[in-house]
DNA sequence: TATGAATGAGAATTCATTCAT
DNA sequence: CATGAATGAATTCTCATTCAT
């Protein structure tokens, strides 16, 4: 029970390290040997739970996401309607990205890297995650609070998007120019209500 | 004469190449030497046009984009008022995706990187892209048409967020699950009317 | 008692497991975790009956050369002369290499490296086999039988060879071309009665 | 033409400086750096003339088998029949040996192990050289000088295993306790009128 | 004794960049 | 200007060995 927990812990601390020495230097740039480093260990120790560099990066989307999937699922589920799901899907999005920035940074940037030196690699929590906003759209056409010709394949990258781009904005900067609910309002008042007058 | 224009045809050779083996592999995996290969030159004549690796992608930016700029402003300048520019802007925006993939691969996944890696790259290009996006609101602001509550800084990001993250997904994808237009229609509307009925 | 005969059984079943890997595998490929994963042990127990790597590989050489030169000496024996030693002598060796492919070609392959990496090692009991034959000639000089002018020390080589090349090509094909008494017969009966007409 | 001249060159001094590492320390306890060191390259240069370090071994044995190879079909041509032939070969294999003592180790350490690490490495050129030996046999069975029953296939290994097992003591120890000439003579003599006085 | 997680020195290989031609 | 052979620093990953339990 003990070295159960304790080779948990340094699977954690592990992915941890990485996930800080990714975030601040991309991937690419990152050294093992500097991941063991901040992690504490010694670099073949990182071999006796990882399977190489690539694999590490992949444990922390998984990881991750799986966290932020089921937080996003359960905040929502205490929303009444859509409206107010999407409003809060902004909202919880944007919260998460400050909380976590080196978690955001990775999603933002490497993760869009990962299509490529991974070939194999299929992102499905991350989609599992943009299938929670077109299950809201879908909702509420049903519902019939949502215009019944929006596509939620189109909608649902759109809004993504929207809070994706925003949050990239302040993980890159070091000033956070906007607060974060006035941004997550704006953003989904432009998708519900529209920005003409 | 002659030569200048040898010379200059060299370089976007070069730069040409560059382009497409960067979108293909990546700019980490890509190597000098294929770059030189597909631009039918030796390596070290790379080296005659670029400092190094990192200013070939810098360079690349730096071209493409002020043609994307540039082109943007012009099919901009013949629409007659905002509404109708914000839709143009997701019309062209999109339209360039599928015209140039090799290019919006690089925009889309390693000009994100390479804030990371060129520290002192500052991408202004691309925010003058941006804020031609916020001088629409603004102008649309001014004129009444749009609401004045609208955070030009957020606006600007949320719309491009929402294209780019759309574009994202052809650049990936294989097959094309949506016709151009109607992206660029929907997004612009999710926009300018809301979603709601 | 119970607990030495233990150690002398952990301590066989540590070098029979090696054996069999570094026959397989030969010895720089071979890993100490297979050799205990092999012998049903824990890597470090290895530790605790052999000082290293190397001398696994020694200590079966050892044990092993001590058997096959006891076997050698006890067949030779029965033997009534020279002639049917030197007989004798290539049956046995041959016939041991059949029944103990992998030992044979750890003494095939590895006691060769043996002599590079492992400096101060000299292989005595390998020796004391190649001198089996060189009595057996001199005691076939003394009776008349075997030419005077034979030359011990490149006797006992030619004749060791000859066998060892033979039980080389076994060990290494996969499919065996001659009998193995056929193929002893035919290599003593060159050198007792040359291959002329 | 001259620059050819000048990779060959390189080509040939790394071939040599390896030979010369391989056989001092055995292919595995060798480093690629040390050969460059010794070839006077830096050890990049090593792989634009060799995939990798097996390669290099198995360049070895292609390079300097086929010299062997041409060097005795060369030396046997002259001989009038099949009983000088076999008494020259002894004689051109050892003097060989003699001469290239590097080389000699390589082959007869090296190449032994060639088939568990380099599995797909057929050593035709060797196999090549063998059958040198059952032609002259089998030249001599059809003038009627040799006896009939000599398989080839067994004599062949038994005369080359009989010269190899000889060089090999010669390789590896630092003094020479027989004379070339005499070695080769008894070796060849063992096969040709056997040992029995 | 036995274990096996942890260590960290070490090695092959890559590739951006240089520079003699 | 152009070349491409040569360089060598840098990095991932392996595995023999140790030692706390």
């Amino acid at each position: 029970m003990k070295e159960v927990k304790n080779q948990r812990d340094k699977y954690d601390k592990i992915l941890q390290a990485a996930t800080k020495v990714f975030a601040k230097k991309g991937f690419f740039a990152s050294k093992v040997s500097e991941i063991a480093k901040e992690a504490g260990v010694a670099d073949g120790t990182i071999y006796l739970y990882f399977e190489n560099k690539d694999h590490i990066l992949i444990s922390i989307f998984e990881e991750k996401m799986q966290l932020v999937l089921d937080n996003m699922v359960k905040e929502l589920s205490s929303e009444p309607g859509p409206i107010e799901k999407l409003k809060k899907f902004a909202q919880v999005h944007l919260k998460l990205i400050e909380g976590n920035k080196d978690m955001a940074e990775l999603i933002q940037v490497e993760l869009r890297q990962s299509s490529k030196f991974m070939k194999n690699y299929k992102n499905e929590k991350f989609l599992r995650y943009l299938d929670l906003i077109a299950e809201i759209l879908k909702e509420g056409q049903e519902m019939g609070i949502f215009k019944r010709e929006i596509i939620p394949g189109i909608f649902k990258r759109a809004f993504f998007g929207a809070l994706d781009e925003m949050s990239r904005f302040w993980v890159l900067s070091t000033k956070k120019y906007y607060d974060i609910n006035t941004a997550a309002d704006q953003i989904s008042s432009y998708f519900l209500k529209g920005i003409c007058a």
